[in-house]
This record gives C-alpha cells, structure tokens and sequence, in this order.
DNA sequence: CCCTCGAACGTTATACTATAACCCATGTCC
DNA sequence: GGACATGGGTTATAGTATAACGTTCGAGGG
C-alpha cells in the first residue's frame, strides 16, 4: 500500500458516490501530484485486485467496496436521481445467476449486477429534485 | 422501420456477438453509407428502446435480443474467449433482485445482469483456444 | 559491494466510446 | 401552403482507457 494509492482509495472512500477515473486524476493533481490516466487506471487496477473497489459497469466509474472482506463482487443499487450507490450484499442473487449460467454448461467468472433508479430519499422526494 | 434501422439490426443479428459501435459505422460505411457516430448511437438507441437490440456495458458493444416480445432487459452470459454473447429469459432471476432492491425502499428502473466467464465449448476446449 | 531484477510510477502519445449542436430533407396534418 | 415532427447528415468535441517506454528505488544474490 504505497502513498498513492491510499490517496486514491481515500479519495473514493470519501466520495460515497461513484468517481470517475478523470476526478480521481484531477482530485490528485489538485492536491500537488503530476499524474497522468495510466496512473490512475494502474492504481484502480490494483484496488479492483485487492477488492477494495468495484468498478461499475453501467457508469465508468468506481466505488468503494462496503465488505471488503468477502472478495466477491457485489449487487449495485444506482440512483438516477441523487447518483449515491448502495452495495448489496446478497450473495444469494449472485449464487442464483451463477447457478442458472452453470446450467447452460458456462463458467462464471465474474458477475455484474446493477439496479438503476431511484432511492428511498429520491423516490419519495417526487420530482422536485430533479 | 427505415432502411437505415434496418441495415443497422441485420448487422447486429449476422454477427452473433457483440458489435461496438464503431465496427457498425465501418460496416455501414463500407457499404457505401456515409455515415458518422451520431447516426450510428441514434440508430442504436431506437432499435434499444423497439427491444431488438441489448447493450452490453462491460463490453461498451451490442447484441441483438433474442425475444424482442419482452422488452426487459435479459440476463447475459459472456464468454471471455469466443466473445460469444447468450442470453437468458430468466425473469425468475431478474424478479429477485428487483425484489431485493425494493425491500430496500429502491425504486428499480433497468437492470443490468452481465456474467463474464467461459462457454461450454471454450471451456472444454481447456486453453488451447486462449 | 555491485549487479540484476522487479515493482511502482511518470511520461507521451494515441485509441476507443459517446454526445452536443446545428443543418436540411421529407412527410403529415390542419 | 405553413407548422411541425422525424430521420438523418455534418462538424466538432467530450469522456474513457490503454500502449509503450523511461526512471527510480529497494530486495537479494553473487
């Protein structure tokens, strides 16, 4: 764990919302680094691979992993509204999908699930907060 | 349904696997279109919202639906050696997590289910395919 | 001690994906 | 025939990601 890339986890940490690669890379040259894309994209390589962040799919951007513990990706909850993320845990979704690919006679390696709409706050709010 | 539309899905369902976006404006050039990325994204986004044609956003690329009668979204399974793209009905799946997601006070919209991994052919190929 | 090697990161350039903004042609409906 | 909606061409640019190579530094072996 080098100084870089705890600054590139705190940074995603802090943010509780997914951050694009290009933040990431401008949060870090405003804070006195030279940096350019690749060193972004090799230490949210080595974040991915140490399971302390997910990348999602849908968005180009990346999160922090809420379980870091369990190294398994997780169930992505998006809101279209606030733009906030909520991790969940349910494994069993993961083990039903996977199950059902394995029926076809295919070897999951990786899954992504990623629910996009509104939030309990952003759903009641109506669309005043649009 | 205009000849443009349709060249555009024809393209996609010949190929059987994910097309990006750029491969379909060289495709439609070279058949003498003189197209550029916004007609092909535009395109794209009206055979998405007629249900013919799915978007895979691990793979920034598109595949044709196999039942264009549902429009939900389906469940994918991607092989990392063939790039062969199956989808799966399995709305069974996709009901759990909207569930889920709605125990949690979410409002779901689309979801995503994407699974990376290997086919049965590429699988029992062992790596002699890689 | 010096050498090698690998890891981490910097640097430059470029590839790939997607959209904004504006234009014009055509068809439809009153 | 004028108003308007749709499809699509055109130009430019924004946003995301990687290739390829160079430099530094520390660990370990001879």
């Amino acid at each position: 764990m080098t100084r870089l890339r705890e600054q590139v986890l705190s940074l995603i940490w802090q943010s509780h919302r997914p951050l694009g690669a290009y933040d990431i890379l401008d949060s870090l040259n405003a804070d006195g680094r030279k940096a350019a894309p690749p060193t972004v994209y090799r230490t949210l390589d080595f974040l991915q691979r140490m399971g302390l962040v997910h990348r999602i799919a849908s968005l180009n951007a990346f999160v922090g992993c809420t379980q870091p513990s369990h190294h398994h990706s997780g169930c992505f909850l998006i809101c279209e509204t606030c733009h906030n993320v909520l991790e969940l845990p349910s494994s069993s979704i993961r083990n039903a999908i996977e199950g059902e690919a394995r029926k076809q006679g295919f070897a999951p390696r990786e899954t992504v699930v990623e629910v996009t709409g509104l939030c309990p706050a952003c759903k009641d709010d109506g669309p005043t907060n649009e």
